[in-house]
Order: structure tokens, then sequence, then C-alpha cells
DNA sequence: TCGTATCTACGAAATATTTCGTAATCAAAA
DNA sequence: TTTTGATTACGAAATATTTCGTAGATACGA
């Protein structure tokens, strides 16, 4: 399922620490928005609850502290978030959201080779 | 700034039909959810008209008649939404996405050649 | 003209999401 | 032991988003 805005952004701090803390999660969350106004520690306890309940997290209980990890790959999410986002915005096409993607930003050489590389390989299946 | 889901898909139906009336866009979503339930004319028009005032639509009088059409492009707004989600799921990292994009959709030959071109113009200018 | 259909305006309900305050529990320090 | 600090549980407030009902205006056909 999609997640919203609040949980991507947990999600996103798990997939780099995972298994960890509550704890750990908001310091985190609180470290990438210095300007704006504090996130609470509850705020972000009672949504990795929610997102307990709801599946997407799983935890384990150690002596008093829930450690969490998330249940679904982060691969396994950004395809879903990149599928959605080709249906609703580029009309089902991947092309071009490729295509939009690739114009909008600077890219390094190296990068671009390893796209080169991914292009080739697809072309050979589509042989 | 980044459109509501409700607004994106009021957005799409204006893309390829604008200027068009309330009527029209309510029609054309309801034509894209025929087993949910519909929305309702009154639905769309508050949406349209709260759009209107944030400034993301504009609209003309015609008689009677609300006129409206979209003021951002579409490209615009999907360049938009493409960084978002680059930043907010993928590190920062464009390539990543394109990676993602690529790697989890078939591809035809055809828009194979449209990027291999894209990229080829992005190495001209890099060197 | 009179009724019917269609439109906009607008407030407010319904729903979803995010945030937090408070209480209970436990551990470790004093 | 007592206090302090950190934790989880949980309800509820705050905010954002979506939905709709009702009223008033206008056009159009009978």
């Amino acid at each position: 399922m999609k997640p919203t805005e609040s949980e991507l952004a947990i999600l996103k701090v798990l997939w780099e620490n995972e298994p960890c803390t509550v704890r750990l999660v908001n310091d985190k969350l609180n470290e990438s928005r210095k300007t704006e106004k504090e996130i609470g520690y509850t705020t972000t306890l009672k949504l990795m609850q929610i997102m307990t309940e709801k599946g997407i997290l799983k935890r384990t209980i150690e002596g008093r502290r829930h450690i969490y990890e998330s249940v679904t790959e982060q691969s396994e999410t950004q395809s879903f978030l990149v599928e959605d986002l080709v249906e609703s915005a580029f009309g089902g096409s991947a092309m071009r959201l490729v295509m939009q993607a690739l114009g909008n930003h600077d890219t390094s050489q190296e990068e671009l080779e390893k796209i080169k590389a991914l292009i080739k390989s697809k072309e050979t299946k589509n042989d």
C-alpha cells in the first residue's frame, strides 16, 4: 500500500538504520528539519505504532524497548511509488517519467553509463 | 506546490481537455472509476473552486458557465512530482529512480531509442 | 408563464492524517 | 528507598482533505 508522507519519512530512516528504536528514528527525522518545528517523540511513536498495526512495520520487544524494522523491502516500496506516479501523472507511461527525470537533472557520466548498461540488457531481452 | 491526489486527478483531465467545464471534468473522472462509487458533481465543483483560490486553476466566465484551465504546464507539475519523489523515496538520486522505473516496466524498442537519444544529447553536454 | 434541468456558492459533515498531552511502567542513579 | 529519566499506551485534539446537501440563479422547453 502507499505510505503517507510521514510514513515514508519514517521508512526512509528505517531503511538506512534498521533495526532501530523510536528514539533513533525521531532523532534522525529532526536532524533533517533543522529550521522547522521539532517533531515530538510521542508523535513518532504513535505513527510507528499505527504503521505496525497496518503491517508496514514489525517490532520485537527487547526488555522494555521496542525494536522496529520495516516489513517491505525498500525497492518494493519504491517500485510501488514509481508505479503510482506513472499512473497518476504520466498517463501510465514509465518512459515519459524517465525522460522527465533525466531531462531535469544533471546526471554524471558514470550514472549515464549505468543507465546505458541497463538499456542494453533490456534490448537483449527485446530481441 | 504539490497537488493532492484529487487535485492531480482533476489536473490530468484538464491537461487533456482544457479549457473545459466542471461537468466535463466530473464525467471524465467518473468514467475512469466504473466500479467505485461515483464522485458527485458538487464535489468536483468544490475542488475546482478551491484549486482556483489556490491559484492552481484559472477560470473565465462565459455567460452562466465557468470555463476552467490549469495555470501550470503539465510538464512543470510532472517535474515537481518527480523531484518530490526523488527526494522523499530515492535519497535525492534521480538516477536510482530511473533505474527503478526502467527495471520494472516493459519498454518497447522505440521507447528505448528515445531514451538513448536523450542520453546521447546529455553526454554531449557533459563533454 | 411554469416547471424542470443545470449551474454556482457555500457551509458543514465525513474522513484521513498528524500531533501531542497524560498516565503508567520500569530502570538506573542518588 | 526515593527520585529522576526514559519508555510505551492511548485518547483526543488539531489539521488537511474530500464529500455532499441545500439554496439561489438562470436557461430552456412545454
